[in-house]
DNA sequence: ACGATTTTCAGCATC
DNA sequence: TGAAAATCGT
């Protein structure tokens, strides 16, 4: 298949800075794959080729794409997400950044416990909340503590300015950073120091860079510091699907383009091979409702595709039972397969009903999203393990395991620890190696202290000769954190579960250290950044909210919820925020290739008690012509009973058989 | 210091 | 409603 007019145009401009507005649908990752190709094919080499994403998942399937397209070539490509990115300019250059070899990188827990430490005693959630977010913003904005200082324009904002500055003093002290530092400093690196930045563009000739418009201000600069004046990138996105401006994305990046390279060169992608033609009339109704620096007007050339409907039920769970009765049906009639089949909904509570009714109806099915292998307390711990035995300095990684499991090391000997450790400037573990300090506390306390010291030792020797997946396995055996396990959870399939967990991260650090390169530092580094959910690739419905639906695709695609107060959630009330509201239901609509399902109830449960309510104000955007509306009709549920009766026995007889 | 009970609160979620 | 945090009681 070759290219359109369009994607040809992407593909072959070379001379300056370049936009791609891509519709959904529209072949954008083939045009980024096919501009990688072609760049080599003039003469670039592979390894000065640049092409940044924003998750771990999107930079895999890059990947895969360059793989297929580009063979051997395609490993010299830098395939990153930003901070992947940030990470590796600051390993290069860590001096720049007063960063000692092998820091840490601190996940959004560990800097989050970092903060409240040093937040007031007894301060509120919400001004904790405020702080860290303040804190948050202060760092993408690409400010320092001194300059957040000068900044601060109120007493909130003073006091959020020197909580920043003492965190990062802290940060420094335990030779670690947090995610937004793997933007900001190497982006303070890179601006301050104009012989540095001269390295680092000639480091990549040309940079790709996809989703532009979720970018916030601090990932925009870092691209425009790499770039520089030349301007040899191409920025692929769509403004008509940025859904994240509450995460710090910023849509302004788009016009700063064409400020910042007045050369730009803008390509819309218009034509869409996802979309029935139906699906993609409703959409573009849809999002014609909003303001649009950039209008575009994608078409399909594929059929019009199956009706569109919108079911009115009477609550969710009639919603639910009514959405899998309409997905038992089509997979009947089109004999697609139940991964074939998405549902997607504006709020990650709303699969509860939905996953009641599929698991009534005996289909396999599979939540995206919600917790990562990650967010697991004996997958950190174990992780924390690692980090302390990698890096003496890591406090954070110290202060989490260094009763876990139980060694009678409490609240107060760390303190008192704590102490005498900032007196002599060493880091807690390491005073915790010091004759000195261990004289000064209780026998009890010191004695548990030395004894741990000494293991970590002996760890830190084997950590030279010994892959990191054998030395966490030695680690949590020496430990006992089975047996830690053991004690603390009372459930037993909790207990497999976690078990299974520390297995799976034993699996992933294997794999890493397959590949050869990395001590153990750079290694847990790595996988900090990390937060793959295993998907199977079981045949199951998959279940998602619409953000996490960004990027897919499915045949058949059921939004439920669709009610005002949910889907434009309460929350969206100003306009700007229905615009995004608004920006999102075309995500979700435009996911769907053939069959597309819109249900909203009449009642809903909330916060405990019943009320009516409207349909979504988005369901009269978009044309009624292409709507099939119906209400409630107990014929067609008897229909679907039936059906699911039938569903119920093929199974069985598929098990009997097997 | 811990486990049981009461209160509170409610969005999406990347690295 | 239900989960998580806060508080209570030992």
């Amino acid at each position: 298949m070759s290219l359109n007019p369009a994607q040809r145009a992407a593909v072959e401009h070379l001379d300056g800075p370049l936009l791609v507005l891509a519709g959904a649908g529209s072949g954008k990752t083939r045009v980024v794959t096919e501009k990688l190709a072609w760049l080599v094919a003039r003469g670039f080499p592979p390894g000065e080729l640049l092409a940044i994403t924003f998750t771990n998942k999107a930079a895999r399937e890059m990947r895969e794409r360059a793989a297929a397209r580009l063979r051997g070539d395609a490993e010299a490509l830098t395939i990153s997400t930003f901070h992947a990115l940030g990470l590796r300019l600051l390993q290069a250059e860590a001096r720049f950044a007063g960063l000692r070899p092998g820091f840490t990188v601190l996940d959004a827990d560990d800097s989050l416990k970092a903060l409240k430490e040093l937040a007031p005693a007894g301060i509120s959630p919400d001004n904790l909340y405020w702080l860290r977010q303040t804190v948050s913003t202060l760092k993408n904005a690409g400010m320092d503590p001194a300059q957040a200082l000068q900044a601060a324009a109120g007493p909130r904002e003073l006091q959020a300015a020197e909580l920043y500055g003492a965190y990062q003093k802290r940060m420094t002290a335990w030779n670690a950073v947090d995610f937004d530092d793997l933007i900001r400093l190497p982006l303070a690196a890179l601006e301050s120091d104009e012989s540095l930045r001269g390295r680092w563009q000639r480091r990549w000739r040309y940079l790709m860079v996809d989703e532009y418009q979720d970018t916030n201000g601090a990932q925009y600069r870092l691209l425009k510091a790499l770039a520089g004046e030349r301007g040899a990138f191409t920025a692929v996105g769509d403004d008509d699907q940025s859904i994240y401006a509450w995460r710090g994305a910023d849509p302004a990046n788009l016009a700063r383009l064409a400020q910042d390279w007045p050369a730009l060169r803008i390509v819309k992608l218009e034509q869409n091979y996802r979309c029935a033609g139906r699906i993609l009339r409703a959409a573009n109704a849809l999002i014609a409702n909003n303001p649009r620096p950039h209008p575009k007007t994608l078409w399909s050339a594929l059929p019009d595709g199956p009706p569109i409907r919108v079911l009115a039920c009477r609550d969710n769970e009639h919603e639910a039972q009514r959405v899998v009765a309409e997905l038992v049906g089509r997979r009947q009639s089109s004999g697609c397969r139940w991964s074939d089949c998405a549902v997607l909904y504006r709020g990650n509570h709303q699969a509860r009903a939905l996953e009641q009714a599929l698991r009534l109806a005996a289909i396999p099915y599979q939540i995206a999203g919600g917790d990562s292998l990650f967010d697991c307390a004996e997958v950190r711990d174990a992780l924390a393990y690692l980090r302390l035995v990698a890096n003496p300095s890591d406090d954070g990684a110290f202060l989490r395991i260094v009763n876990v499991p139980r060694r009678e090391i409490g609240a107060t000997t760390l303190e008192r620890l704590g102490e005498l450790a900032g007196r002599v400037n060493l880091s807690l573990a390491q005073a915790a190696g010091q004759d000195a300090a261990l004289a000064a506390l209780p026998a009890r306390a010191s004695a548990g202290l030395a004894a741990f010291e000494q293991q970590l030792g002996q760890w830190r020797r084997r950590a030279a000769s010994e892959p990191a997946d054998t030395l966490l396995a030695r680690i949590l055996d020496e430990v006992d954190y089975a047996g830690h396990i053991e004690r603390s959870d009372k459930n037993p399939d909790q207990r497999q579960r976690r078990l299974r967990n520390l297995d799976a991260l034993r699996q992933i650090l294997a794999g890493f250290a397959r590949h050869g390169r990395g001590g153990l530092a750079e290694l847990t580094q790595a996988v900090s950044l990390l937060s793959e959910r295993d998907q199977a690739d079981q045949d199951a419905v998959r279940l998602m909210t619409v953000h996490s639906a960004k990027g897919l695709e499915f045949r058949n695609v059921a939004i439920v919820g669709l009610e005002d107060g949910t889907f434009p959630h309460d929350a969206a009330q100003d306009e700007g925020r229905v615009d995004e509201e608004r920006r999102l239901f075309y995500v979700a609509l435009t996911r769907a290739k053939e069959w597309l399902l819109l249900s909203h109830s009449l009642r809903r449960r909330r916060y405990g008690s019943i009320e009516a309510c409207t349909p979504s104000r988005f369901l009269d955007e978009l044309p009624a012509a292409e709507l099939h509306r119906e209400g409630e009709d107990p014929e067609r549920d008897a229909d679907h009973s039936r059906a699911l009766a039938r569903n119920h026995l093929d199974r069985l007889a598929a098990l009997l058989g097997d």
